[in-house]
DNA sequence: CCGCTCGCTGCACACTGTGCAAGCTTGCTC
DNA sequence: GAGCAAGCTTGCACAGTGTGCAGCGAGCGG
């Protein structure tokens, strides 16, 4: 499955190249400064090329793997049906964030990118938190409500998207420094408090 | 302060009919299919004025009156010191969905064009939110912490976000029915309740 | 009334993203 | 092993965005 052919394999390093390059390249030069026709000659392939594999330049940056790979809400469903929504949550975050943070000088770069240029950050949301409306949907199904019409599945889906991009952020603050699980944990622990004022 | 003469009134009549094209192109044609050269023609002046007024395309859907006007932040900063955090961010957001619900006819068909194209939903979270960044200072600034490196400042405001763009969302699911500030309170409710799972 | 300011305009340019029609390598079949 | 189909790569042409620059003309101040 994960490699079927020469053919496939040469697919497979040509988009790794030229995610490489894109990423390389936007540390290097700022975001601002890549143009596709650089990448493509960084990874020794035609301009055209690049986009036979990824269909915008913030794409090769920030979803360098494809966008098939296992996401959010497929974690979500796949947590037995006794546990509780947030719970479940909690533990699919975790599974997400310890496969991003493996390798994780990849992750930071990406992170210094987009905290660069804030026109990505929405973008990167994305990688945490999949598709919002997907985990939206998932947690109805969970809590045998309707994510149209009900205020809880939308909420908390948003919710987590956003205890995922502080907890990037704070990552990327601290350096890496604590793992990227327990700063979820420590804004989930806040969320399920309700967000009490803390002393001042 | 509002019109200084003709010149600056006409140049805001200008901006006005440019927005209010762009606007009326995108319900009737769709967003990908609305180009600023028709916008421009429709507003009977030359492609390259468009961008004297506007930066891109996206801003003269979602920015009609200028990035100058009051903020979130700004509002938050004008409640009082004695009030908690959480009372003067709805009395604030409160504030501003009020003033955006004022023209509710146009905030709807803002939303749908957003609705069917999700790229735009993030810039669409910057109309509520403001800049969420300024809002986490503000935050900071009443709780006596900092937002670069503490939780909470960040984490409210990347939650208070995420709670008005699910009531924008609710509001054009229910085809404004409901007053936005009664939706957000709903939400905000929900969160200080520290988002308990709802019976099924 | 005269000059200055400033918005509007046209032109040229770099870049993104797409459709199409080739060419060439891979892998499968007989 | 020879041929054939599939599909990755490539070049070309094109629509559209966004920017820099220079000129024009109407509003504004002295």
């Amino acid at each position: 499955m994960t490699e079927r052919g020469l053919r496939e394999r040469k697919k497979a390093d040509t988009r790794a190249a030229l995610a490489a390059a894109t990423l390389r390249l936007a540390i290097e030069l700022g975001w601002e400064n890549v143009t596709v026709e650089a990448v493509a000659a960084a990874a020794d392939v035609s301009y055209r090329t690049f986009f036979n594999h990824f269909s915008a330049k913030e794409e090769a940056l920030l979803f360098p793997a494809g966008t098939d790979q296992p996401r959010l809400s497929a974690r979500l469903r796949a947590q037995p049906a006794g546990t509780g929504v947030l719970a479940a949550a909690r533990t699919a975050l975790h599974a997400d964030l310890t496969e991003l943070e493996a390798d994780a000088a990849a992750l930071r770069d990406r992170i210094t990118v987009v905290a660069g240029n804030p026109s990505l950050l929405p973008r990167l949301v994305e990688i945490g938190a999949a598709d919002e409306r997907e985990v939206a949907v998932a947690i109805a199904e969970r809590t045998g409500q309707d994510a149209e019409t009900d205020l809880y599945p939308g909420l908390l889906a948003a919710v987590l998207s956003a205890a995922v991009r502080v907890t990037f952020s704070r990552w990327h603050v601290q350096r890496g420094a604590v793992p990227l699980t327990t700063l979820l944990d420590e804004a989930l622990d806040a969320l399920a408090a309700g967000l009490p004022e803390p002393p001042h």
